[in-house]
DNA sequence: ATTTTTTACTCAAGTAACTTGAATTAAATA
DNA sequence: TATTTAATTCAAGTTACTTGAGTAAAAAAT
């Protein structure tokens, strides 16, 4: 199968800077420190940002005839003139994320604070293009309707699918990708049926976005999320930004492996982390001992009940992950690592809770201010509202890399 | 295992941006685009940067000034009037790299190509912070006058050492970092002895650095470097820009399980990747079997030799080698991964040749263009060279990440 | 109660570095 | 030899920044 990757290595420069560029990565910066710092005021954001007054004054003027800032009142309490204070308006515009799976699309509308405005999923009759695009329009129409927002406060949409994109061997093994969609650019499809902005990224990705506007990893600038989907994704955050890897493929910690010589996968690998610790893997070791069980509700509920077989899986799952946490705390020295996705919340914990990590680890340090694993906060909905996240992000995050 | 929500405090803000700044910006865009395609032309350079010919002109007339670019003849061949071509010139200024091991310090002094002007190494008599600083004074001064360069064109050293840094449970496990300087800030430290910039990284990092520069990965954005130095460090160049991860801890393969209850190694883990595959393991391994050998010209003799013991420890290393890169290939999708380090190149080219990486990797593609796996080609100068060349890529290479 | 200090902000002028469009140059081709 | 094509320069125009002087207003000092 040769899947033209939507994130696709091009050879490229880096763009040279102009007035006009500058300004456009000054008004992020600007928007940026409100977002992270609101309420501020100019001069405050002048010397956080390294700009003068009068620029930021210049900046703000048209932040608030953009309706993303607006003044709340002066700063009492100092010496000097109080300060006229902004605040980021985060309803000023919108963004949509839609998570696509074979047999179902969710969507989210969120605010430029990633709150959710709006959720609905529809099932879809097959996993065909076609199929898709027209639910995705439906859904995200009815979204946009539904949570009465001007299409003009539209930043664009999210799509987000699980990955990886480009290697056969993975992806169809235990079609973790979407059939049927080759050479096909994904991106623009949408956005052309869409007709805004779109971004294209794995749900794992997405998650890790999600969690880091408006979930346990806000604050966090390098974190991973551990992303239970149809198979197990890992969403890599670095200095704030998702690292995708050389061809867009990074994070595929489901083939990883964790028991030399274990189970044999699909991928053709044996003692793939996907075989023990994933909702498939679950589902299959429960109905190897006899306990029936089709998704995750009954998971739930076999773990309310204390079923001793669920618990044997979770023992194993957590044994397995600690191993793989291991490794990604030593290959990437993340501040966290997040575990969530479609698994139910209570199952995730109780694997969180089982969790034995190496001491072995460059995370194991005495000045931990967080723990090392952490629960996601936004169960099912993260990866849709993280594919929103994704262009509110854009929108507002600059993208140069100096700090003061 | 804790799980608790987290609300960390923003320590530094992104940099707005001004007509300076960006000048200053646009020159590192030019000077980068001419390096990796000169011979170039304004026009050539102007649409490649985005950027108009006239400001491009303007710019490539500050740099030749300065004396980092000059012309070099017209292209002929094509219609239109000939483009004056620019030539990067390698010779302007030069940068130092040092490498600190316990017994020794290695200094590199390089162009602004990545070519070595000078070599030099010497014995420190002990592994304290003084010691070390006067040996690297010497070593520095006499690489810049031996080599018969200015100090006004000295743009800073590298200083490269093992890490982790501040991790005590992998610290002192195996020596592996450098004992009695904790609680040194070694930049600032170095800095003011020597009088010029200082940056302070890993082994693994500056060895993928040099060799992104002037070695096998040049032209890749997206690579691992497989370290083989004291212990086995990973360091991982993604998008052009080296990863620290948040602790400047990231790359730490060397105590990543490659065997579940393997071989106890000193962190508190069981089969550590660094019980299997590093030089230490080799000479252990020996010993064990009754072979005798204490350092790299032993095994490079065994190995002409054919040992059949050696072969062995070759055997295992591979195939938990191929585990780890596997892994690594994974989670961090690069382009290719490259061994090298302080281990004899034999010995490297012997475990590339017996790798069996497996299949299930994203790396596994039908379309790829180069070995999912190199051999580093800089062999023991590597990381001092590497040093160095983080101070050329600090000063030429642009931080903004924006592509056309 | 008044003055002084301190800080925030605005106005107007000045400046750096970009873009644009017209003019110039020179090789390749007709 | 004339024409086409493309690179480069010149001069003018534009954007968005900085600087410095001036104004405003609250807190602190008198």
């Amino acid at each position: 199968m040769t899947v033209e990757s939507t994130m696709a290595k091009r050879h490229t420069s880096i763009i040279g800077g102009n007035a006009c560029r500058n300004r456009s990565h000054n008004r992020r910066v600007v928007l940026d420190f409100v977002r992270a710092n609101e309420p501020a005021g100019r001069a405050e954001i002048a010397r956080s940002c390294g700009l003068s007054v009068q620029a930021v004054s210049n900046i703000i003027e048209s932040l608030e005839h953009d309706g993303l800032l607006q003044a709340d009142g002066h700063r009492l309490g100092a010496r000097g003139k109080p300060a006229l204070q902004y605040r980021f308006d985060p309803d000023r515009a919108f963004s949509v994320g839609v998570e696509l799976r074979p047999d179902v699309a969710m969507c989210a509308l969120i605010n430029l604070s990633g709150e959710m405005i709006f959720w609905e999923q529809s099932e879809l009759a097959d996993a065909s293009l076609s199929c898709a695009i027209e639910a995705v329009s439906n859904l995200v129409n009815r979204a946009i309707s539904a949570s009465g927002r001007d299409q003009k406060s539209w930043l664009g949409t999210g799509i987000v699918m699980p990955g990886p994109f480009g290697v056969s061997e993975i992806s169809f093994a235990g079609g973790t990708s979407l059939p049927g969609w080759d050479n096909v650019d994904i991106r623009r499809v949408f956005s052309e049926a869409l007709g805004c902005e779109v971004i294209v990224e794995n749900d794992a990705t997405a998650a890790a976005i999600s969690e880091r506007m408006s979930g346990v990893a806000r604050g966090l600038d390098s974190f991973c999320f551990v992303y239970f989907g149809t198979g197990l994704g890992l969403g890599v955050i670095s200095g704030g930004h998702a690292q995708g890897g050389a061809m867009g493929n990074a994070g595929e910690i489901g083939h990883v492996i964790t028991a030399s010589g274990g189970l044999s996968c699909a991928c053709g690998n044996r003692g793939c982390l996907e075989m023990y610790a994933s909702r498939a893997s679950a589902l299959r070791y429960l109905s190897d001992s006899g306990v029936a069980a089709a998704n995750g509700n009954d998971l739930s509920a076999l773990l309310r009940e204390n079923s001793p077989v669920l618990s044997s899986w979770l023992d194993r799952a957590a044994e397995h992950l600690s191993r793989a946490i291991g490794m990604v705390e030593n290959l990437l020295d993340p501040e966290a690592v997040i575990l969530g996705g479609v698994m139910p919340e209570p199952i995730v914990a109780a694997l969180v809770a089982r969790l034995d990590l190496p001491r072995g680890s460059v995370s194991n340090r005495k000045d931990r201010t967080i723990a090392r694993v952490l629960q996601g906060s936004s169960g099912r909905h993260t990866a849709a509202m993280g594919g929103a996240a994704m262009i509110v992000h854009q929108t507002i995050t600059p993208s140069i890399t100096v700090y003061s």
